[in-house]
RNA sequence: GGGCCUGUAGCUCAACGGUUAGAGCAGAGCGCUCAUAACGCUUUGGUUGGGGGUUCGAAUCCCUCCGGGCCUACCA
């Protein structure tokens, strides 16, 4: 027995995620806790809100809410369709916790005394009718380059010139529409991650296992232009974590922040704090402090590939710098995007399904399988409507919810709702046994290289040797001349159904508990040995009952319905 | 501009430089009747985006062209 950490990107706070974000970071780092823990191992799973910042700031002034409190009423909203989603978090924490506050700082604290921040004076537009610093891309103004007349103030959209706020003509802000934008000189911190390159890549070129969409984006950063730059990490906002140096004020630093991509990492450890506090774990350290037992933890981070500089250079560079013995990440699996119908899913114009509306519609299952057996792992991959309905279709209703309709059925009407006792396995059982000890072996290799994709195929073609073993083998026909031989192979198919609830759990838990729940809470619940133990757990006579079909079919008339329904934007 | 990823059957995807490029779905044919008209078997379908090169051998490596996507550091 192993022990893992797990944690997905924190989603932001400012509305709900939509199913891109969920199968990039959250959707699969529940697959692979559920599947540790199905396997035995000890898994401390976390996931929170990311709270701070700018955006944060403006969703709350537009739902015309205090910032802390809308922020409160989000991770409330966030939660729940999580428990929806079944995401199985150990704790959902908030990266506004007092616990995040303290280590936050505690963290700047140290880099500054190991010489790792510097202080830079610069110059910033504020907008006085705002009553705020603006980031570049909140001002807008006419394109110096190419006449524009909304360009921002980063990069013209049309010319795709870099700018400066400075360069552009009639700047405005884009909150307020306001034109009364002056410069201000303002004293922000800095990251000295320059300072690190070389220990950041040294520590990447030894992670060879990992996918190469991370190590690409890593390298890429280290090496780009002049190599890796200076991070500011202080912003001038009311909401955030102040910044001080440990327990001590800052002096100069009145009034500031810490950026949010400073703070939102370091919730993955005050997150464990949290989890603590809230009564539901008892040591925190031996997680997170390789001193005080987290050595022979092994991390895990999942998230989609905008994320991957943070976790790559950012976090660590936070943790290496100072020189404590904090766990740091051994495998981080990052994907790619998931498009919608022919364009992107997006969160700021409302195009495509969200995670509420999504449960709205069909329970967590159907969209579990289909997100996760189609997870953009190696290039972005494309959700449509027809492809949906078609892959629910056959692969629950058809492939798996059907075995366990006609086997449980058959054997109602033939020998009762019980476990038939008669007859012993032959070589048409071991043929199969053989066959599904080798394909779960497979299975398992596929979700321990957290190979998503591969392990989704390995588990349908494990549900599908149930039908064709079923089909060759007859019941129905062997009953009528040798009822003992149908009881056998009735017997194993029960088994088979058993089989399937534990190795389909962490793609289908709902499913998974329906099928288990058929024979009883005292069922066994072991993840297979790779005996033939594995086919005969259930003990002849028990009884079982036939449960209502696992899976209803998803109809034309539905998809066309969500397919008109889902074409524009949200409201 | 720079960098990275990607292009394989109608669709979604596989394939350490090594037999005849494979699966699922969709299509066609047959079979079965336990089951949600479900299941099983067989089968059609590819000049691996185009062109050139390296190699005994290329989907795979190199060059080039074409298409799609992402990143480029103050949205997160």
């Amino acid at each position: 027995m192993a022990r893992h950490l797990i944690t997905s990107a924190i989603p932001y706070i400012n509305g709900i995620k939509h199913l891109g974000n969920l199968v990039g970071s959250q959707l699969p780092a529940d697959l692979y806790a559920r599947y540790l823990r199905g396997r035995g191992h000890e898994v401390l799973f976390l996931c929170a809100t990311d709270e701070h910042g700018t955006p944060a700031e403006l969703a709350a002034a537009k739902a015309g809410k205090p910032v802390a409190e809308y922020c409160e009423e989000m991770h409330g909203v966030q939660a729940k369709i999580a428990e929806g989603f079944r995401l199985s978090f150990d704790h959902f924490g908030r990266s506004s916790s007092p616990q995040n506050h303290r280590l936050t700082q505690h963290f700047a604290g140290v880099l500054a005394e190991k010489g790792l921040i510097r202080e830079v004076s610069e110059t910033q537009m504020y907008s006085p009718t705002d009553g705020r610093y603006l980031p570049d891309r909140y001002i807008e103004g006419t394109c110096p380059n190419c006449g524009f007349d909304s360009a921002r103030g980063d990069q013209c959209d049309n010319c795709t010139k870099q700018l400066d706020p400075v360069d552009l003509i009639n700047p405005h802000s884009t909150i307020s529409g306001a034109t009364d934008l002056e410069m201000r000189e303002t004293k922000h911190l800095y990251l000295r991650q320059s300072a690190m390159k070389d220990e950041l890549e040294a520590w990447i070129d030894g992670k060879t296992d990992w996918p190469v969409l991370t190590t690409s984006i890593a390298k890429k950063w280290l090496n780009d232009g002049d190599g890796l730059q200076d991070r500011g990490i202080t912003r001038d906002l009311d909401w955030g974590i102040p910044v001080r140096k440990g327990e001590e004020d800052w002096p100069g630093m009145e009034g500031k922040v810490f950026y949010v991509w400073f703070d939102a990492p370091i919730e993955y450890i005050a997150c464990a704090q949290e989890w603590v506090e809230a009564g539901k774990g008892d040591d925190w350290e031996r997680w997170w402090r390789t001193d005080k037992g987290a050595e022979d933890v092994t991390y895990t981070q999942f998230m989609g590939k905008d994320n991957v500089p943070f976790h790559t250079l950012g976090f660590p560079a936070t943790i290496l710098g100072s020189g404590e013995p904090w766990k740091l990440v051994d495998y981080i699996k990052s994907f790619n995007y998931l498009n919608y119908d022919g364009g992107q899913f997006s969160t700021s114009r409302g195009r495509g399904v969200f995670m509420d509306q999504a449960l709205e519609i069909l329970p967590a299952d159907y969209w579990r399988w289909w997100l996760l057996s189609h997870a953009p792992e190696s290039s972005d991959s494309e959700f449509t409507w027809e492809n949906f309905q078609q892959s629910v279709n056959k692969d629950l209703a058809d492939v798996l919810g059907n075995f366990v309709s006609r086997v449980t059925k058959f054997c109602r009407s033939k020998f009762g709702e019980e476990v038939p006792a008669g007859g012993s396995y032959g070589p048409q059982e071991e043929a199969l046994i053989a066959d599904l000890t080798a394909r779960i072996a497979a299975y398992q290799g596929h979700m321990d290289a957290i190979e998503v994709r591969k392990a989704a195929q390995e588990l349908r073609a494990i549900w599908v040797a149930g039908n064709e073993y079923l089909q060759s083998a007859a019941p129905w026909a062997a009953f009528k001349e040798d009822p003992e031989r149908a009881a056998a192979i009735v017997r194993l198919s029960l088994n088979l159904i058993r089989l399937y609830a534990v190795l389909s759990a962490p793609f289908i838990p709902d499913s998974a508990e329906t099928m288990m729940n058929a024979f009883g809470p005292d069922a066994v619940r072991d993840w297979p040995a790779g005996t033939a133990a594995d086919f005969e757990a259930l003990e002849p006579g028990a009884a079982f009952t036939v449960p209502e079909n696992l899976f209803a079919k998803i109809a034309d008339e539905s998809r066309e319905d969500w397919q008109t329904r889902f074409a524009g934007t949200r409201s």
